[in-house]
DNA sequence: TACAAAAGTGGAACCGGTTCCACTCCGGTC
DNA sequence: GACCGGAGTGGAACCGGTTCCACTTTTGTA
């Protein structure tokens, strides 16, 4: 347990002032002749040498760390997007502190002034959709806010990465419509959130589209934890006018949903077609495999933290930024026509 | 973005001395009279003051930071894992680093590197079984290593949380040679790994238990990483004598296996029996639901964040501890008895 | 009332890097 | 041969906390 050598060690042994092997350890920040450079990095590599993160932290005043700010990594969504960002990161030689906040507004303050405390540079984040000031205060102290997934609307001039919401939500809504279902359920996210509001309106798009007319029992805005989602499938299924189809926009809800699809024994496509936001591995491992908007989740994350770099490195025009990735939506066995036989 | 308050802030705005607002800071370092300590804090609050955690780390030595090196994210148990850990250390006012080797040896090195520039007090993390030599170093320098789900058993004392590995595997085999099969296929780890090994040898253990005989053959050790498990069911299932029941303990190959399964068109358990190590939510989505070892995920994160806490706060005794949890079995609707049918 | 012990306080060194600046060389130019 | 500019170098201040220590004030006890 002896302790690390410091810059003075490296110094004194290899004969030079601390100047110069700092200088050698950050290549721009002056000359050093390139004999004694060899010698420091010679005497740098012998010791072991590795500079501490604190005390470079410490004088320039900020770390090359984001922070990742995601509701919990149990939904796959998220643990994939952490997995792609953690990874995409590290090969830009840039750590990431994760924190999750279980959707609640009083752990994601929390984490967030954590994050301040830890000088990041940079922010990833599903916001919860509270603690605006708390945002607000975090990007007034220089921190590079990006959202991803979802945003605040209250805050302006943020950068934001997602999916066409509206769009794919009207897009899964009209396949049922065009497969001759009028009335298609639709479970999603609530509406605090801009995710939730958009593709609700995406499946009001489509039924305007079709002529069609929207009954308001049909849409349940069900929180992201807890099991809302299976909560709705069962007081939809009990509607005196069932619903034929099934669209699951709230990610978190996906697997309470057809969990309890199973449980009630609704046979998909037969009873109900089913089409669900994300394409989880698993989704076509079930019987039949499930119809989804599949979410390019490393697109996600690749274009979150590429516009988060960007900003850390001040190249990019100071103008808000909103990049919208399309999600495709993957026809399997979940969704058939309409027939007779269908209604009840 | 004007530049966050200091101590030095606090302290004359509030009329004291730089040393008092650090005792006021933390509490147990020095006595303060009870009016400037409330004072005090009314100036922190007005200011909106936080302290930064480099300085503090700078001078201290270390920090409230434990890393946690898993595969990847992607895989469910490793999410699950790192959702625990990050949440129960949340509530200890614990920070975590997650990092991700991708079971890359390589970049679990620079993983190591990195955390010990960081120096962090402490590292949960499941290794890929390389890098002997810096995990030594790691643990030379001070820094409390706890390994879970696996271990390195070059590496003298160190703490290890996992699973009864041997008895699990055991379990499960005994469960199909109890219901009659002889032929049961083995897709495990790589056999660098202590969970590959383990799981082998409960394997062999349950066949000696039922004087039945193994058939090297029916053991397929594949990497974590890549497709190795539905390959490995394809090589099975062609076998001149197939097996008529399949154990996959191989917890990041039970997808790509059970993909592969459901491809072929196999019939389970009508043409095979089948028990995967991991309750991920999805195996009873499946049909029909799947016969698993449940891993006690949240057991396992807590036991390991109560390990290297404990040896963070040097209140444990210094011997190496393991800590096995075991594992349920979970019987569902995979397994069938050995019947004349069965076979091919 | 006297005096030791405890409570309370501030100054300053320290942690380990970065960076500014002054200074010494050296070669090239008129 | 005087002068200039740039390469190369080391000293020292600085980042923002913690902590040791010397010092003063208060408290308790004989």
């Amino acid at each position: 347990m002896k302790k690390a050598p410091t810059i003075r060690d490296v110094a004194s042994a290899a004969g030079v002032s601390v100047s110069v092997v700092s200088r050698v350890l950050n290549p721009d920040s002056g000359p050093v002749a390139p004999a004694k450079r060899e010698t420091v990095l010679r005497v740098i590599d012998e010791l072991g040498y590795r500079p501490r993160a604190a005390a470079r932290e410490l004088s320039v005043g900020h770390t090359p760390t984001i922070g990742l700010v995601v509701a919990d990594l149990a939904n796959p969504f998220f643990a994939q997007l952490a997995d792609r960002v953690v990874w995409e990161a590290r090969s830009h030689g840039v750590q990431v502190m994760v924190m999750t906040t279980q959707e609640d507004p009083h752990l994601e303050a929390e984490s967030l002034e954590t994050l301040l405390d830890r000088s990041v540079a940079g922010v990833i984040a599903t916001p919860t959709g509270a603690n605006i000031e708390k945002w607000a205060r975090l990007r007034a102290l220089g921190v590079n806010v990006v959202f991803v997934d979802r945003t605040i609307p209250e805050l302006e001039a943020v950068d934001l990465v997602s999916i066409e919401n509206v769009d794919s939500a009207r897009r899964a809504t009209e396949h049922m419509l065009g497969l001759g279902h009028r009335r298609i359920g639709l479970i999603s996210g609530p509406l605090s959130t801009s995710t939730g509001r958009s593709r609700i309106e995406g499946y009001q798009r489509a039924h305007n589209n079709f002529s069609a007319s929207v009954d308001p029992q049909l849409i349940r805005d069900v929180p992201f934890r807890g099991d809302g989602g299976g909560d709705a499938v069962g007081s939809l299924l009990t509607l005196r006018e069932r619903p034929t189809a099934l669209i699951v926009a709230n990610t978190a809800q996906v697997q309470s949903s057809v969990r309890r699809l199973v449980q009630i024994g609704v046979r998909i496509p037969d009873d109900l077609s089913v089409i669900v936001f994300d394409d989880n591995p698993w989704t076509e491992l079930t019987s039949p495999p499930l119809s989804v908007i599949r979410q390019p989740i490393d697109m996600l994350a690749v274009h979150s933290l590429e516009l988060v770099l960007g900003r850390m490195q001040g190249r990019l025009p100071p103008a808000p930024r909103t990049i919208e990735v399309n999600a495709d939506f993957v026809p399997r066995s979940s969704c058939s026509p309409m027939t007779l036989s269908t209604i009840n």
